[in-house]
DNA sequence: TAGAGCGCATTTTTT
DNA sequence: ATGCGCTCTA
């Protein structure tokens, strides 16, 4: 297909600043990718093209899609969300920064962990923080470069004093765990360019081309971020809809869109207002409705597709109700050729997937549920990588906490107050007390010594060198050493036949990781990004940290999406339901009242409405669930904004049903059973890496028959290759004249060899 | 120290 | 309804 007229423009646009602005369904993908791909063509460097995404996956595409036009020389491009480059460019730069080469990266968790701790230890005032309003609060900080020092100085009343003392506590303990958090990875690197003039003008000069999608989401940090590794080149190209910003709430700030061309002297602006996607009903619905906000540039959708069906409203009498029409729709429009994928259902938060899941479940129709408790926030899932990460750095207390006494091992409450006081008085990280001074910990009573001792060796038993053994052995070694399947076992079996699942998820993809770097030759350039050896614990760690739910989105799985509506930004499908459009949940109860707040729900709504393509399902019910008992809800006030020459709609007549709204209406499902559905009707896509492993065996190494099938080769000894240097066996494969090796190699990472051939020597 | 039992807040959205 | 943190008992 040929791009119209401002696509190309777009595309062609050559040096200075250029603000796109690119409605729903537009093809601002296109021209992004196409835009990149001229550049190249036309002789820039793609080291010297920068390209911001807001996810990893929107990257990982547009990637894929360059390497399909461009060949490998793609893979060169910097490509990334703003926090994966924040990421990349601190693996270089550590020492400027004075942070460790290898830090640790803590989410939200982990983040609200630590304050945790860090808010008991100051013995603040009757509980004047909560984690999350210390986080939320530190994050506003963070977001405008002011450090805990300048706070504790400008401190505006008592309340900001008690601030600076939580913030700067919560700092020294990043700090002291070798850890930064999200905000960190594009904090810091602001403050070292403008701290460093050398540093800030060595990173600007690195580019030629400056290009961010969704440019409306961006906050005022990631702005700065943007200016600063553009000064130099000033080809700054932003594609945005000032119309989907949906993020205000973490700081994204419209005005970067709705300012750009005041800001950017000489700024060209085009527009993109033809739509690919919809019928012309839908597209008549959502301009409608986003016409009610004022704070926007102003554009008009339009469609060449007139045909198409209206956009209904159902009225219905519950989210059970809600759940059961939609669940019969899909299935009647899609048991013809099977295809699930092509439907989604979409809702405000999270809790509104319950009945839809059960429905769903009753019908058999295969979903999957994006978002929500992602796989790595699951609690066995992070208690692995507790482990995990406690083994590679004894020191993040976090992640040590955690692990401390799960499974229980007698070291309870009072023991981890003993060792976090001695810990305090040695000062040293209670993690370096049980890895590397285990004489201190005999001051404390000696039962709880032992055990703690016991811990601190079986830790330390995990990795010799974190930095070089494969991640997937760490795991195994780690399961065999803890019961922790057994202790997931002693819980209720309906979840923990599950939770084992999700663990051995976990196995596989740290598998997956290792074979997709067993088939990475890695560059010099692309090593300093990186920390420890290709595939190595580490590295494994340090990738997990950044994955996002929607990053590990399986196309492949035929199955109905769902999920929330800021989830669905970037998606498309044939028909969406969008479903508890009332008041209260869209727009949300916490955002009635202010105006700003009403557009940016409208704004949801709008993103909601344009992600179909052909069949649009708008429902609301006359009674919902909400913590426990049902009330009534009436419909959104965006429902009042619908064009109705284009809307059909359906069961309004229930409204006015003397019946509609019963004083308490019970649960009719049998309780607790939309568990079992969610487990068997889930279909996880097994983690964000997508390296290409079938060809690998699964199993399990055995040690002993290893070591009987070849006495000079068996897992775990250490070999030297004449290129490649030291490493170690990590697996076999075939046997005889076919033996086939697989070697961690200290310095390049996992290699498959011909045993044969290889011309390995044991060490 | 661990597990049971009770009261309480919780649900907005996520890189 | 559920999950968490707190208290109390074995």
């Amino acid at each position: 297909m040929q791009l119209n007229p401002p696509q190309q423009e777009a595309v062609d646009h050559g040096a200075g600043p250029c603000l796109v602005i690119a409605g729903a369904g537009s093809g601002k993908t296109r021209v992004l990718t196409n835009r990149i791909e001229r550049l190249v063509i036309q002789g820039v460097a793609p080291w010297r093209i920068l390209g911001f995404t807001f996810t990893n996956k929107a990257a990982g595409e547009m990637r894929a899609r360059l390497e399909a036009s461009l060949g490998r020389v793609a893979q060169r491009l910097w490509l990334g969300t703003f926090h994966a480059t924040g990421v990349r460019i601190l693996r270089r730069e550590w020492e400027a920064s004075g942070i460790d080469r290898d830090f640790n990266i803590y989410d939200a968790d982990d983040q609200q962990a630590l304050l945790k701790r860090v808010i008991k230890g100051l013995s603040l005032p009757d509980g004047s923080f909560t984690p999350q309003s210390a986080r939320g609060a530190i994050e506003r900080l963070k977001r405008s470069l002011v450090r805990p020092e300048q706070l504790t100085q400008n401190a505006d009343g008592f309340k900001e004093a008690q601030l600076a003392r939580v913030y700067k506590a919560y700092e020294d303990g990043l700090r002291r765990a070798g850890a930064l958090d999200f905000t960190d990875l594009i904090a810091r690197p602001v403050r070292l360019f403008e701290e460093d003039e050398e540093a800030a003008r060595r990173w600007a000069e690195r580019f030629d081309y400056v290009l961010v999608d969704e440019f409306q989401d961006t906050n005022r940090l990631q702005m700065r971020f943007i200016e600063l590794l553009s000064a130099a080149c000033g080809n700054l190209f932003v594609v945005g809809d000032d119309d989907q910003s949906i993020y205000g709430w973490r700081g994204a700030e419209v005005a970067n869109i709705l300012g750009f061309e005041k800001q950017w002297d000489g700024c060209k602006v085009i527009r993109l207002e033809q739509n690919y996607r919809s019928t012309q009903p839908i597209l008549e619905v959502a301009n409608s409705v986003i016409s009610h906000n004022s704070a926007r540039k102003g554009k008009n959708l339009w469609t060449a597709q007139k045909e198409g069906e209206k956009v209904q409203v159902l009225t219905v009498l519950d989210e059970d109700e809600e759940a059961e029409s939609l669940a019969r729709r899909i299935r009647a429009a899609g048991s013809k050729d099977q295809d699930w994928t092509r439907f989604a259902v979409l809702y405000r938060t999270h809790a509104q997937s319950r009945s839809l899941e059960a429905s769903l479940g009753k019908y058999r129709i295969p979903y999957r549920i994006i978002g929500g408790t992602r796989f790595y926030d699951r609690k066995e899932i992070r208690d692995m990588l507790a482990y995990l990460k406690a083994a590679a750095n004894p020191a993040d207390t976090v992640s040590l906490l955690r692990i401390l006494n799960t499974p229980p091992r007698g070291i309870g409450k009072t023991s981890e107050a003993r060792l976090l006081d001695l810990a305090r008085r040695k000062e040293l990280e209670p993690g370096m007390l049980l890895t590397a001074f285990p004489e201190f910990i005999d001051e404390l009573p000696a039962a709880a010594a032992a055990r703690m001792k016991d811990f601190g060796k079986m830790l330390v038993s995990l990795s010799s060198d974190p930095s070089k053994d494969a991640a997937p052995s760490v795991l195994e070694r780690l399961l065999q050493k803890v019961p922790y399947l057994e202790y997931l076992q002693g819980s209720d079996p309906e979840q923990s036949a599950t939770r084992k699942e999700n663990v051995e998820e976990l196995v596989n993809a740290a598998q997956a990781f290792f074979e997709l770097r067993l088939g990475q030759s890695v560059s010099d350039e692309e090593r300093e990004d990186r920390v420890g050896t290709p595939g190595s614990l580490v590295d494994f760690l340090a990738d997990v940290a950044l994955v996002a739910d929607v990053d590990s989105l399986d196309a492949g799985a035929n199955a109905v999406t769902l999920m929330t509506l800021h989830n669905a930004k970037g998606l498309e499908y044939d028909s969406i339901h969008l479903t508890g459009v009332e008041e209260g949940l869209l727009p949300h109860a916490m955002s009635i009242g202010e105006d700003s707040e009403i557009e940016e729900e409208r704004r949801l709504f709008y993103v909601g409405v344009t992600r179909a393509c052909k069949r649009l399902v708008i429902s609301h019910a006359l009674n919902r669930r909400r913590f426990g008992d049902t009330l009534p809800a009436s419909p959104s006030r965006f429902l009042n904004e619908l064009p109705e020459e284009w809307v059909q709609r359906e069961g309004e007549e229930l409204a006015h049903r003397v019946d509609a709204f019963p004083q308490r209406r019970q649960s009719y499902s049998s309780s607790g059973n939309w568990q079992n559905r969610r487990a068997g009707g889930v279909t996880r896509a097994p983690s964000s890496f997508g390296g290409d492993w079938n060809d690998i065996n699964q199993e399990t190494p055995d040690y002993e028959d290893m070591s009987q099938e070849d006495d000079k080769l068996r897992v775990g000894q250490r070999v030297m290759h004449p290129s490649l240097g030291p490493g170690t066996v990590h697996k076999l494969e075939g046997g005889g004249e076919k033996l086939r090796v697989i070697v961690m190699f200290d310095k390049k990472g996992p290699r498959k060899l011909m045993a044969r051939v290889a011309g390995l020597k044991p060490l």
